[in-house]
DNA sequence: CCAACAGTTGAACAGTTGTTCAATCATTCA
DNA sequence: TGAATGATTGAACAACTGTTCAACTGTTGG
C-alpha cells in the first residue's frame, strides 16, 4: 500500500504555537489517519466502486460483472484482488465460477452517507 | 477530475444474463457512483485526511497547519485547495493569515464511520 | 514606499495506479 | 485425456497525482 512519507521541513514560523501545541495532543493517532486514507483510497477507484455497487444485489461471478460493467474479466479480477485484500469482498467457487459477495454491511453504511453527501453539497 | 473512461470491451459469454439484466435495473446509478468515487478520492490522500482531522478541532491557518504536519506552506495550500474545490473546507482572511475550517459535519460522520470500519477489520 | 512575512500558483519530476496483453491455472465434460 | 471456458497473474505502458521549486500576490508595519 502507500509509503505515506514526506519531508521534515517546514518553511514557517509557527505564529500559533499554542494552537498547534493543542491540536497535536487531541487530532486522531497519524497511523490511524494513514489507515483511514488507505481504506478510502480502496473504495475511491469508480471501477471497484461500481463492482461494489453490483455486489450490493447479491452475489455475482466475474464474468457476470464483466458484461454489467463492461469491462474484460482481467481488469475485473485485478480489482476483486485489491478489494478482497481490502477484506471488502469474499469469494466462492462453484464449478468453473467464482462468486463474489460484499463482505460486511458496514460499508453500505459509508456509502449511502457518501452518497447523502454529494446529494446535499449544493 | 478522473476521466472515468473504459474500453467497452467484454471477453465473456453471459454466464447468468438474467441476473444482469436485474442488476442492471436496481444498480446506483453510474454517474452518482462516478461523483462517489470523486469524492472518496479527495478525502483518501494522507496529507488531506491529516489536513481535516487537525480542523476537527477548530479553523487553523496554513502556517500552523504546516507546523503540525511539518510539510511546506505549499505543499499544505496545494492539497487546501482540492479540499475548498470539494467544498470540505472554507476559508477566511485575517490579515496576512488565511483561516481554514471543515466547511460540515457530514464528513465528520464519514470519517467516524470509516475509522470504526478499519478497527472492526481482524 | 519597501522590507518582511503569509499564502498561492504553475511547471516539472518522481512515484503510484489501472488497464491491457499474454500466459497460465482450475474445472468441466465430451 | 484434451478441448473449452472461467478466472488469475505478472509485466508493461500510459495516465494520474503529490511534492518541490521558484516566482508570484496580498497584507502589514516601519
Amino acid at each position: 500500500m502507500e509509503l505515506h512519507k514526506h519531508s521534515e521541513m517546514c518553511d514557517c514560523n509557527e505564529v500559533h504555537s499554542d494552537i498547534v501545541d493543542k491540536v497535536k495532543e487531541v487530532m486522531e493517532d497519524t497511523e490511524v489517519l494513514y489507515s483511514l486514507s488507505d481504506f478510502f483510497k480502496v473504495i475511491s477507484d469508480s471501477t471497484r466502486i461500481r463492482i461494489m455497487a453490483a455486489l450490493d444485489s447479491g452475489e455475482m461471478c466475474v464474468c457476470d460483472l464483466s458484461a454489467l460493467l463492461e469491462m474484460t474479466k482481467s481488469a475485473i479480477s485485478h480489482q476483486l484482488k485489491v478489494l478482497k485484500d481490502a477484506k471488502l469482498v469474499k469469494s466462492r467457487r462453484e464449478g468453473k465460477n467464482v462468486f463474489y459477495s460484499l463482505k460486511d454491511d458496514h460499508v453500505r453504511l459509508i456509502f449511502e452517507m457518501g452518497i447523502e453527501h454529494i446529494k446535499e453539497i449544493d
